[in-house]
RNA sequence: GGUGCCGUGGCCGAGUGGUUAGGCAGAGGUCUGCAAAACCUUGUACGGCGGUUCGAAUCCGUUCGGCACCUCCA
């Protein structure tokens, strides 16, 4: 209806357009399930949730969400093979390599789903989580109609794309321009064993080496032992579970090229379908200005920050206080900045639940409208919160009349169905008796002017995890 | 080497020709015994150099710097 999305394949901003009206279908690239999901990862997965929230709240699209699970490919089989990297809650590690990947990959998909919720992306937003080893078969079948269509060829047990024969028949290279011609020279390393015909053709079969988990592939009389080629899977699970074409596929930008590319040809080659109307990418996570690598020790994980004391909704509110195609640079300065903003924006909600002193009447609709507006404008969240909090700092909650505070609270509703960062619910804290009977015995003793007394006791409430603020009728004790 | 993106005040981050973006931090204030919270006030920024223009962060040229992709990568 109304919202405007960046489309990498026409590199436009442009209406947004449903095939069907009313639904909205997407394909994210999900996780590789070889390790635990780290702060970059994350990010892609909360772009492409902004992204089907905001179509379903803003816009009242039905959405089908489905993300992948890739379950083999190199570095997964790199990590089965070598024992140190298997976890007892994995269980027993067997002789059946297939059996291994499978409790391998479970293992870091379950870690994953955790990490997921925790940054408030919820399970019962998708519709499916496809998983590649479940989809062997497909995929088979996808190879052989992309040789019947002429567009694949053997080579050493392995079965390749022919990129240079696609070319004569459709563009390759719709999502990123490249200049085939003038691959970086020199540096060209081609180390594997496989034999291609050209360097830009690409594996959609790959000969089994020793120890590798594989299945066998009838193809042109022959039996080859191998694996599926990692851009086959999107193609077939997006085919099976959504149907071609469907309406938006999401990824990181390093995806565009190769994956997202040789997705679309062998779609197209295959099934004489290009899988999707929209391409959503979301450009990188910085550390600190660097790109994230294990190598300059920025390298994190949802898990390794809560160990540092973040809370994960303020990782989520820092992330999505950055536009989706910005580098989004994270340091724990802005996660703090973050945190603060955040917690501004919780209090007056809660000041709009519980106060009812104020009589002004606010358009809440003119700004409400605004701030969508910035939503519906390519996910526009800075601009959108910058909306939030211009309007928040010219109208205080506290002078609110009832009316005003019931329109606020249901803007604020359908903002938290997008951002997911507030809660509704006044806190309601069990405060421990021992606590509150300090703080009793501190306000008595700020009565007879005993502050020495006074300051003692607060330093001890302080230091039991509490923080006291006086008020009016007495004293609040909230939790730190 | 090829292709593309970006350089805004202490930090983050909007803004594409003339009007206060915003957040965090900082400063001052109201309130308070002191705090906390809240609220009010407060920011001579646009990498450098040229050019176009009455006027440029915004357009053009150039230069410097950073980043990404070029078949492992969200």
């Amino acid at each position: 209806m109304s919202i405007k999305l960046y489309n990498t394949l026409t590199k436009e901003i442009e209406l947004f357009k449903p095939i069907k009206r009313g639904e909205v279908k997407i394909y994210s690239c999900g996780p590789t399930v070889y390790n635990y999901a780290h702060i970059g990862n994350l990010r892609a997965f909360l772009c492409a949730d902004l992204l089907q929230r905001t179509l379903k709240v803003v816009d009242g699209y039905k959405i089908t969400w489905v993300m992948n699970i890739t379950d083999i490919d190199d570095k997964t089989i790199k990590n089965i093979s070598d024992e140190t990297q298997w976890k007892p809650q994995m269980g027993v590690r067997s002789n059946d390599i297939i059996e291994n990947l499978k409790n391998f990959t479970s293992y870091y998909k379950d870690e994953f789903h955790k990490d997921i919720r925790l940054l408030g992306l919820s399970m019962s937003h998708f519709h499916d989580f496809p998983r590649a080893t479940d989809f062997i078969e497909e995929m088979k079948s996808l190879i052989v109609l992309i040789a019947n269509n002429g567009f694949a060829y053997e080579s050493g047990g392995s079965v390749y794309f022919n990129v240079g024969k696609w070319k004569d028949t459709d563009k390759y290279g719709k999502l990123k321009n490249l200049d085939f011609d003038n691959f970086r020279s020199g540096e060209r390393v081609d180390s594997d064993e496989y034999e291609r015909e050209q360097v830009s053709d690409f594996v959609l079969w790959k000969a089994k080496k020793e120890g590798e988990p594989s299945w066998e592939f009838e193809f042109e009389g022959k039996t080859l032992i191998g694996r599926p080629g990692w851009h086959l899977e999107c193609s077939v699970m997006e085919k099976e579970i959504l149907g071609l074409p469907f309406d938006i596929h999401t990824g990181g930008i390093d995806l565009q090229f190769p994956h997202h590319e040789d997705e679309i040809a062998q779609s197209k080659a295959g099934y004489g379908k290009e899988p999707t109307n929209y391409w959503f990418h979301n450009e990188f996570l910085q550390v600190e200005g660097q790109k994230m690598s294990k190598s300059a020790r920025n390298f994190y994980t949802l898990r390794d920050l809560i160990d540092k004391g973040l809370d994960p909704i303020d990782v989520r509110f820092a992330m999505l206080s950055a536009h989706y195609r910005s580098k989004y640079n994270f340091t724990f300065d802005d996660v703090e900045a973050a945190s603060k903003s955040r917690k501004r924006i919780q209090r007056y909600v809660y000041e709009l639940i519980s106060n009812n002193v104020g009589h002004d009447y606010v358009d809440v609709t003119l700004f409400s409208e605004k701030f969508f507006n910035h939503l519906k404008n390519d996910l526009h969240t800075p601009k959108a919160l910058g909306e939030l909090f211009t309007f928040i700092n010219k109208n205080a909650a506290i002078v609110m009349g009832r009316n005003t505070r019931d329109e606020m609270l249901e803007f604020f509703k359908e903002f938290n169905e997008i951002f997911g960062i507030l809660s509704f619910e006044m806190p309601d804290e069990d405060i421990p008796e021992e606590i509150t009977m300090l703080a009793t015995k501190r306000i008595e003793a700020k009565k007879s002017k005993n502050y020495d007394l006074a300051d003692m006791l607060r330093i001890e409430i302080n230091n039991r995890g509490y923080v006291i603020k006086d008020t009016a009728e007495g004293f609040e004790i909230e939790k730190l």
